[in-house]
DNA sequence: AGCTAGATATGATATATATCATTATAAAGG
DNA sequence: CCTTTATAATGATATATATCATATCTAGCT
């Protein structure tokens, strides 16, 4: 991790508007004076579960995964957020620890507000904590739906829901690098990371995708989507 | 669904203290005025996924479910939550819709109070809105403790686990009744009823549990415990 | 450049889980 | 009270998934 200074204010920031736009000049400017920008590499762990929370993270570009490891230590992914997405839990109302890991599957930028200002503002700015309400939960709601998706299925839907997610959610494109490991994917779905390269391979086979290394192409969305809905 | 009249204030109500007490006698009256006093009993849906949120809930005795419907028409459910939990999503805080079906598992009594005069409530009393955000979180991070405790597991400990899980936080007793058909424990652990039914068959034989119907017994709480931890 | 650990790939086999079928039992409704 | 319908129980079988083994490939390290 490494801490750089892109960005002059919260104000030249293109992320600010869907966040910071209800502040006003004094606040964005209490908020920018703690703000750090921190930059992270793929498998960097950005905070530990456990972890105390005593600033508000926003992930302004890069890609990062929620995970929390079980007794066997074996990871679980519960999520993958992409720019825009907070990444502090509803638990900086109350000054709690991390429930999840987060880690940079991807070179990351972070912004990082400390805790005490960032809860001045939310204090004097309820709008602002609307749309803070508002993201955090959108976390929660995230993973809950991630699981829900991903428990109905089976191998084949989960692999296949997996791609589309990345296809639609996360790159807006049908060809893309994947950015995880298949053990990842693995991780993500609650699949081995052998069931989870069979498939891929199978997909391959199918003409439903092309793949070379992590470079993937979606040839048969339709296809792909009826393996999501039916498998 | 009925309503009833057992409370005259909030003041006299016992599960009051851990969120009201914040409250002064101003507000506990204007949230006693529009209070409703619901009764549901087994298998009544009390809130179904997409309806709008006009009012807060406050689950005062009984159990509820909180399950999702796939497309397939497939139930699952995503927790089961006791008196003193919160029924209420974050959403009330921005006016939206349930995400989750919510139904009664047992008898169940229902505090419902008006969302309007609840906001007012949460916007002149910081303190209270803090306890009420916590209360909300938990609804969410218990799903997500949940999900995560039951993926990692296979059959006999998802079972395990589920029975410990109503000894030691819904019954506080080695002995109880099963709140759930089996189906239902299926539809919580993602397994087909069939498997669900054998488990308890295998437990019952290997002597960790007693069973005649739903009264239940465990026999010997520390091989629970081990299938729940190794299975 | 060469070494090493991790990632990808694939086959063979064991195990877990689902499905289908049937019967018994219990609960709910007229 | 009887009839109907959901629940519970179990066996036989099919399918899905995990495990174990082994080989190749790749990226990071020195």
């Amino acid at each position: 991790m490494k801490t750089i200074k892109e960005i002059e204010s919260c104000n030249s920031c293109n992320n600010r508007k869907d966040l910071f736009e209800s502040l006003d000049e004094a606040e964005l400017q209490a908020v920018n004076d703690t703000r750090k920008e921190l930059i992270f590499k793929r498998g960097d762990v950005i905070r530990k579960e456990g972890d105390p929370i005593n600033s508000f993270l926003y992930l302004r570009s890069g890609l990062i995964k929620l995970y929390k490891t079980d007794k066997k230590g074996k990871d679980h992914i519960l999520s993958i957020s992409k720019p825009g997405d907070l990444i502090s839990l509803l638990s900086i109302f109350s000054n709690s620890v991390y429930k999840y890991s987060i880690a940079a599957i991807e070179e990351t930028k972070v912004c990082d507000i400390e805790l005490s200002t960032f809860q001045n503002v939310i204090r004097s700015n309820s709008s602002f904590t609307l749309r803070i309400l508002n993201g955090i939960s959108r976390i929660s709601d995230n993973i809950i739906e991630n699981q829900f998706e991903i428990r109905q299925r089976q191998v084949k839907g989960r692999i296949a829901y997996f791609l589309i997610f990345l296809s639609d959610h996360i790159y807006s494109s049908r060809t893309f690098r994947l950015p995880v490991t298949r053990r990842e994917i693995g991780e993500l779905i609650s699949m081995t990371t052998e069931n989870t390269i069979r498939t891929l391979s199978e997909f391959r086979q199918d003409g439903i995708i092309s793949m070379e290394g992590k470079s993937l192409k979606i040839l048969d969305y339709k296809r792909l989507e009826g393996v999501s809905n039916t498998g």
